[in-house]
RNA sequence: GGGCUCGUGGCCUAGAUUGGACAAGGCACUGGCCUUCUAAGCCAGGGAUCGCGGGUUCAAAUCCCGCCGAGCCCGCCA
């Protein structure tokens, strides 16, 4: 791979050896990244000036002068710090000597012969999918996304909870109401039988009977229920899927729950913890321990069936065998959860590995989505309203595109704004929608994005590329910060990937975006002499390689022009 | 009541894992830049007691303790 992160390295154990030799110190040496204008990385001479009690331009005189400087153009002593500068122009001539000879295939990661079983999303299938959860399935695509380019396998699942009771409910009202709606997609064709039936249930004893009836004879494991079911909230789930197919989210295999039941893993979940279930008025639990508390955790009600929890478990089994590692998105309602089931699969299993990602719900200004309440904006809503004010803005710009041109053009744009605009907050961080806010075009946005490389592309479409680059030709300051934003990519991959911080890649989208709009504003290409034209195109191509990588990996489209 | 998470200019967000040099972007606001590769852009400017109070340290937005505020959780629900 490319990038700084090798220099940076082998300069933290250069000075570690010159610590160790000159002033018999062992020393934990750290570089960090100092502010513009001090070098690319820097060691700050604090614990050594106290230690040794000796000047810091003594100090970094010995430093530098017995370490290997590879890759470094200059050095300075500044303060308390050793400021490096890397000879990033060297750097930049092996990047793009790479992009020539391999493309974007230059951009990948070596293979870790590692499969991730990844799930997100896995919305009840009772109705359609709203603002308040949708940054589940934006984060958890690109997270699958991420860890494919990282080197992983993996596969992606959405569960499917039909053996509740809000499936049930749904089912029932399904089956039994007969009302009149005009709604073509059908996860909102049936919002009003599932109101309706929840509203039923509240003095309605023969209905409540009919839905207990129901969920029973699921978690009994009845065949001709469980399949009837699934007809009807396959219905839902078909709507689900248009909704995140359009915003470029798709599964690799969907679970349905009650697959658990019918094939024996609930009964073997509950085999095998027999001898830690303790009974308790003819229910059954196991106890964990939780932030120092011990918790009853129910696995089998009074009447013998199963529990979410105790399905959960037997999911989780299931998915440890498919492959090396497990990745959840969950909301944060399911933290306690997560860690019981954590400490449960531990115990019937010794080595298992989990990692959770959580979201806080996106809420509205005036409180927490309620469709109830009817306080609910859908995301089918949210796409339609962003496709509509790219269209608008396309209309506004452009007046040589013909009416197919606009409509295809406003779906890349108003989609791409959905998910840039939910993926690059952190996930836990408490997110209170506004359409402003959903709606803005300008500055840290996807069209922002979109925008610097539709304007990359427009260069190329016009010339492109032979394949010469000298860094001797590179002067100017903007061509410097881009090259060196460039090669910034590798680690921030690495970063996003290993810690699950999606949002990594939307920040440094932005900056590599923002460097290379300062780049074409300041840096003529098609009319300069052809040597520094073609350093400059090389340049260009090398950006849209890269952010046009980016992109895919946000699932957002990047359109050859805008 | 207990636990978890969050609190950074008027608004939104980085920076916190690994404590370091004037706290960085965006929105909004003020002023400039389209006869030159797409102005969804670029340049310049104003605007921050980093929730509050202690502590550790040569050094704290960052670590520790307490408090305040917001969200989430504490079911034989999912």
């Amino acid at each position: 791979m490319f990038g700084l992160e090798g220099v940076r390295k082998s300069l933290e154990e250069s000075i570690k050896e010159v610590i160790r030799e000159k002033f018999s110190l062992e020393m934990n040496v750290v570089l960090e990244r100092p502010p513009e204008g001090f070098g690319d990385f820097s060691y700050p001479l604090y614990d050594l000036v106290k230690n040794l009690r000796k000047s810091p331009e003594e100090l970094g005189k010995i430093i530098i002068s017995s370490m290997d400087l590879k890759n470094i153009e200059r050095v300075e002593i500044k303060g308390n710090y050793l400021n490096f500068y890397a000879d990033s122009l060297s750097i930049s001539e092996d990047f793009i000597n790479k992009i020539r000879e391999s493309g974007r295939e230059a951009l990948n990661f070596e293979r870790k012969n590692r499969k991730v079983i990844l799930e997100h999303t896995s919305a009840n299938p009772t109705g359609p999918l709203h603002v308040g959860r949708g940054r589940n399935p934006i984060i958890g695509d690109t997270i699958g996304r991420l860890l494919k380019k990282y080197g992983y396998d993996v596969e992606t699942h959405y569960y499917v909870n039909d053996a509740g009771r809000q499936s049930a409910i749904l089912v029932y009202g399904y089956k039994n109401l007969k009302l009149d709606v005009n709604e073509k997609k059908s996860d909102h064709r049936l919002v009003p039988y599932y109101q309706k039936a929840s509203e039923l249930i509240e003095n309605d004893d023969q209905a409540k009977l009919e839905i207990e009836k129901i969920m029973n004879s699921v978690e009994r494991g009845d065949v001709n229920t469980i399949m009837e079911n699934r007809e009807i909230l396959g219905l839902v789930l078909e709507g689900i899927k248009q909704t995140l197919s359009r915003i470029n989210v798709s599964f690799d295999r969907f679970y349905w729950e009650t697959d658990l039941i019918l094939n024996g893993s609930v009964k073997r979940v509950l085999e095998m913890l027999r001898d830690d279930m303790k009974e308790e008025e003819g229910a059954y639990y196991i106890e964990v321990e939780l932030k120092g508390k011990r918790e009853k955790v129910f696995l089998k009600r009074k009447d013998g069936t199963s529990l979410y929890f105790t399905r959960d478990i037997a999911y989780h089994l299931v998915k440890s065998e498919l492959g090396d590692e497990m990745i959840n998105v969950l909301g944060e309602d399911h933290k306690p959860h997560a860690e019981m089931l954590l400490q449960v699969l531990k115990k019937i299993k010794g080595n298992i590995n989990i990692r959770n990602v959580f979201y806080s719900f996106v809420a509205l200004p005036e409180g927490r989505m309620s469709t109830r309440r009817g306080r609910v904006v859908y995301l089918d809503d949210l796409i339609e309203e962003s496709v509509e004010k790219a269209r608008e803005e396309i209309i506004k710009r452009r007046n040589d595109l013909d009416p197919e041109a606009i409509e295809t053009l406003s779906e890349k744009i108003g989609t791409g704004a959905v998910r840039f605009n939910i993926l690059k907050i952190q996930s836990e961080k408490k997110l209170v929608f506004k359409w402003e806010e959903a709606l803005n075009f300008e500055g840290d946005s996807s069209p922002f994005l979109q925008y610097s490389y539709a304007r990359a592309s427009s260069i190329l479409r016009k010339e492109s590329w032979k394949g010469q680059y000298s860094k001797d030709l590179v002067r100017d300051q903007a061509e410097v910060a881009l090259l060196k934003m460039m090669l910034q990519y590798p680690e921030v991959i690495e970063d996003a990937s290993r810690n699950l911080r999606p949002y990594r890649v939307a920040k440094y989208a932005i900056d590599l975006a923002s460097a290379f709009n300062i780049f074409y504003t300041q840096c003529p290409v098609l009319k300069e002499r052809e040597e520094l034209k073609q350093n400059r195109l090389a340049m260009v191509h090398a950006f849209r390689l890269l952010m046009g990588d980016l992109l895919d990996l946000m699932g957002i489209e990047h359109p050859e022009e805008i």
